[in-house]
RNA sequence: GCCCGGGUGACGGAAUAGGUAGACGUAGGGGACUUAAAAUCCCCGGCCCUAAACAGGCGUGCGGGUUCGAUUCCCGCCUCGGGCACCA
């Protein structure tokens, strides 16, 4: 495309970026005559591909939600940085023995050059970067006050490995139990690591979401994530050996028809069932089959239960005071609940299944019953009453598994209550409430170079011991070699000066832990540093954390549902309860950005040969038509494609404001016409309301509508300035432009936002529609305000109206004042 | 399997305390300007019927229902996207 007159993108933008950076107009002012607004994207991990067309989508909307809060008179902050420690930066240094620190750095110029000419209004004065000293000194502060309260221990549990990171993995970082970032099956590995008890706030975690103007998909995922579910623990008593089975379950109400226990393979009580285990051969064989099993086919082989009985074992179920087998099967699995389970095979599918293939009984206890209406109900809808009365049957004689609720039969004193009333009852004579949660701590450490090291010393008398705070931070040292060592250890074991150092507490000999923390460390705190950037002596000042509190409006990408977000909130929590800061919560409001895919309708990526630059897009279009393009696309939430073609009408809007700002600018002054002043005062209510609500596909709608109206009428030089001032935030740089050659003065970014006025919003004349039972048939321009009487006499008269009604019966007349009447007819009965 | 979202012209999408479906934009068609093209400006633009216009009919994934009136509310399906998943 050409850049043709005298609309010279480049110029215009170039220039007023370097003016803003001169007077530095975006810097931020704490102020108490002010309310406060922090605006916070989700900071980017500097990669070596650079950014494509779809990341500035985020923050594009932040800069415009950013700058209408300025232009309302908020002291707001705005900020920017990186999220630079991770494994991209680590494997392009064992490729090509370039410091990690070399190629961040590098990435990072790139990215903020290209994020520059976007024209957004960071206050690059607050920069921060992860992998500072200086900053990740307080991300091991964090660590060490986490160990102090006993919420980071060293654990030796099978943990996620990825054979080919060559690093332990926390669940967040699984996919269908894959490495999330390369794809590998991922085994389970006995390994000493670092973790942190995210569990100890799985309840505070789970129950505040209700507080939080959050989208409802990311809530109802981390309800998902921590997994809260409610039901008893029970103590099974085993014939003749000390120790009980306990169970968890959350349908105590079906105990009467436990008639067998199920233990996860790993579970520690099949030890000390040993001696009395006559088949030790056969188990020990099942326990190293499952052992060898990676998630992968322990879950996938899904349909085909497998399991072996402990001969000599025999557990008691407490309210039948029946014997019953006990099994081992990897369908238990050892981390949740218990590790063991009362199997309920006529109210459980799993459970069913392993009991029909090993032949163990069934045992209806729960018959389906709607007490409501006191009959049995259908289980299956849409079947006959015949066949719904067989489904029965087969339930009762536990043929058929029904794992609804209903009503307890073969259950003794409990026969007839509802399942609700027997689960408390049975559960206060044989159980006791417990609440269990999917959610598991944090596996913390990770074998690599290119993270914060954990600031421990191992002292061969003292133990574990914290690194001292005045100590801090633990420097990340140089090393020969970046990769991972493969046995365990990351790379800095292989540097003894560093590692072997002096015991803190007894001045003995100590090694320093090798491990390093993994990339969500850093991101878990990072928005309070923007508060305080510069501060060596807290991680935030209280002044500084007083005044901005908490973020206002934050934006990211919805895939940190159950990661970022989620260990972000777990340790602004822990912050809180040591006293750090002073909120709940770290993210007030948060909205997701939608991506935006590649032409052909993929994921944009250099793989599918679709990666469109936003650059070459500002050279060709400008900054200003590429910031209304993206958020003219389709709701902000929304993954769209990208088209370039459809830029186009962002371009063309953009030129047709320039020629409607000259023409404004250099003819004589005139009144603003009745239409343009409407137009205006509607775009502005738009506009506000739309921006407030992440809108802005509607609204620059209605910008796009109003600047139509104007090009056909008269506009004020002042009236159009007030609309160069609602479009400022989309379009920072030609609105400047113009604004300086009105009657503007100062900067368009921080004047005050125009009020939309009552009284230009309500015409005086509305058109009603004319209905005919429901259809269409007319409409008529009145004044506001007409009566009944009268629109319905004029409707009558209405062309087009006349021969539906007459000759007709008039059965109703509907009236919406302002809006319609409605005719209901019906043919003459002869 | 369970839980969330969605399905509207050729395309991106507007409009839901029930009240003119298709705003705005892209692509397309026609015209003006031009030696010509690009750009710009004006007009058309859901489908059927019609030479065309008018009139009429149909139309917001499918099938029912409530209502004077349903894209919007209710019931039952189909389908796409996402989250969780042998979680007891």
């Amino acid at each position: 495309m050409q850049t043709r007159g005298e609309y010279d993108h480049k110029k215009i933008e170039r220039s007023w970026q370097e003016k803003w950076k001169e007077q530095e107009l975006y810097k931020t002012h704490e102020s108490d005559e002010k309310e406060k607004c922090f605006v916070l994207d989700m900071f980017p991990y500097p990669s070596g591909e650079g950014l494509h067309v779809g990341h500035p989508k985020g923050y594009i909307a932040t800069d415009i939600y950013s700058r209408f809060q300025r232009m309302n008179g908020k002291a707001v902050l705005h900020p920017m940085g990186w999220d630079a420690f991770g494994l991209p930066a680590e494997n392009y240094a064992i490729k090509n023995k370039v410091h990690p620190k070399v190629s961040v750095d590098k990435n990072i110029a790139r990215y903020k050059e290209q994020l520059s000419i976007i024209g957004p209004d960071y206050d690059w004065s607050r920069e921060i970067n992860t992998t500072d000293p200086g900053y990740y000194k307080w991300t091991q502060w964090i660590f060490l006050q986490l160990f102090k309260k006993g919420l980071a221990y060293e654990s030796n549990e099978p943990i996620n490995w990825c054979p080919s990171c060559q690093t332990g993995l926390a669940n967040e970082d699984l996919e269908d139990g894959k490495c999330e970032r390369c794809g590998s099956v991922i085994v389970k590995k006995p390994m000493r690591q670092w973790v942190l008890k995210i569990t100890d706030y799985a309840d505070r975690l789970l129950n505040d979401l209700e507080t939080l103007d959050w989208p409802e998909s990311i809530k109802v995922s981390q309800r998902n994530w921590i997994g809260r579910s409610e039901g008893a623990e029970i103590d099974f008593e085993i014939s003749g050996i000390g120790d009980p089975v306990t169970v968890f379950t959350t349908r105590p109400d079906t105990l009467f028809g436990a008639t067998y226990l199920v233990l996860a393979p790993e579970h520690k009580l099949v030890d000390g069932f040993k001696k009395n285990i006559t088949n030790w051969g056969e188990v020990e064989k099942y326990r190293e089959e499952t052992k060898k099993k990676d998630e992968i086919e322990r879950t996938a082989e899904g349909k085909e239960k497998t399991g072996v009985l402990l001969q000599g074992v025999r557990a008691i179920n407490p309210a039948t005071k029946k014997e019953i087998p006990v099994y081992i099967a990897d369908y238990v699995l050892d981390h949740y609940g218990t590790g063991a389970i009362m199997a309920v095979p006529a109210h459980d599918k799993r459970d069913f299944d392993f009991a029909l293939k090993y032949d163990l009984p069934v045992i209806c206890v729960v018959e389906p019953y709607d007490f409501d209406q006191n009959l049995v109900p259908r289980i299956v809808s849409d079947i006959s009453d015949e066949d719904s009365q067989k489904i029965y049957e087969e339930i009762i004689v536990g043929k058929r598994c029904f794992e609804g609720k209903g009503r307890s039969i073969h259950s003794n004193i409990y026969d007839g209550l509802s399942s609700d009333e027997a689960r408390g009852k049975i559960t206060d004579s044989f159980g006791r409430k417990k609440i269990t949660y999917k959610l598991r701590d944090w596996v913390f450490s990770r074998q690599r170079y290119w993270g914060e090291p954990i600031p421990i010393i191992h002292c061969e008398s003292c133990g574990v011991v914290p690194v001292p705070e005045n100590d801090l931070p633990v420097v990340l040292p140089e090393v020969e070699s970046y990769a991972p060592t493969g046995t365990g250890e990351s790379p800095l074991a292989d540097i003894d000066e560093w590692v072997t150092t002096t015991c803190p507490s007894c001045g003995g000999k100590g090694k320093r832990e090798t491990n390093t923390m993994p990339q969500w460390a850093g991101s878990s705190w990072y928005y309070l540093r923007y508060m305080d950037p510069q501060n060596t002596s807290a991680l935030v000042s209280r002044e500084r954390e007083a005044y901005w509190n908490t973020v206002d409006m934050y934006v990211g990408g919805a895939e940190h549902a159950t990661r970022h977000l989620i260990y972000a909130r777990f340790w602004h929590k822990f912050l809180y309860d040591i006293g750090v800061v002073s909120t709940l919560e770290p993210f007030t409001r948060l909205q997701h950005v939608g991506l935006i895919m590649g032409e052909d309708g993929r994921k944009m990526s250099k793989r599918y040969g679709n990666v469109v630059n936003p650059d070459e897009i500002v050279v060709t279009y400008g900054a200003d038509s590429l910031r209304v393009y993206e958020m003219f696309m389709g709701p902000f939430d929304q993954n769209i494609s990208w088209n370039t073609d459809s830029i186009m009408g962002s371009r063309r809007f953009i030129e047709r404001v320039w020629k409607m700002g000259k023409k404004v600018s250099s003819e004589k002054d005139s009144q603003s016409s009745p239409e343009a002043l409407s137009a205006l005062h509607v775009a502005i209510k738009k506009v506000t309301e739309d921006i407030s609500a992440f809108k802005f596909n509607t609204a620059i709608s209605a910008l796009m509508v109003c600047n139509n109206t104007f090009e056909k009428t008269n506009v004020s030089k002042k009236d159009f300035s007030l609309f160069l001032q609602l479009l400022a935030p989309f379009a920072p740089h030609i609105t400047e432009e113009l604004w300086s050659g009105m009657e503007g003065e100062g900067s368009i970014h921080v004047a005050p936002w125009p009020r939309a006025e009552e009284k230009y919003l309500v015409s005086d004349n509305v058109t009603i529609v004319i209905q005919v039972n429901g259809k269409m048939r007319g409409e008529m321009q009145v004044t506001r305000g007409e009566t009944k009487e009268n629109i319905i006499g004029l409707a009558r008269k209405v062309e087009g109206v006349g021969k539906w009604i007459d000759g007709k019966v008039i059965v109703k007349e509907v009236f919406v004042p302002d809006k319609l009447v409605n005719f209901v007819v019906k043919e003459h009965s002869t």
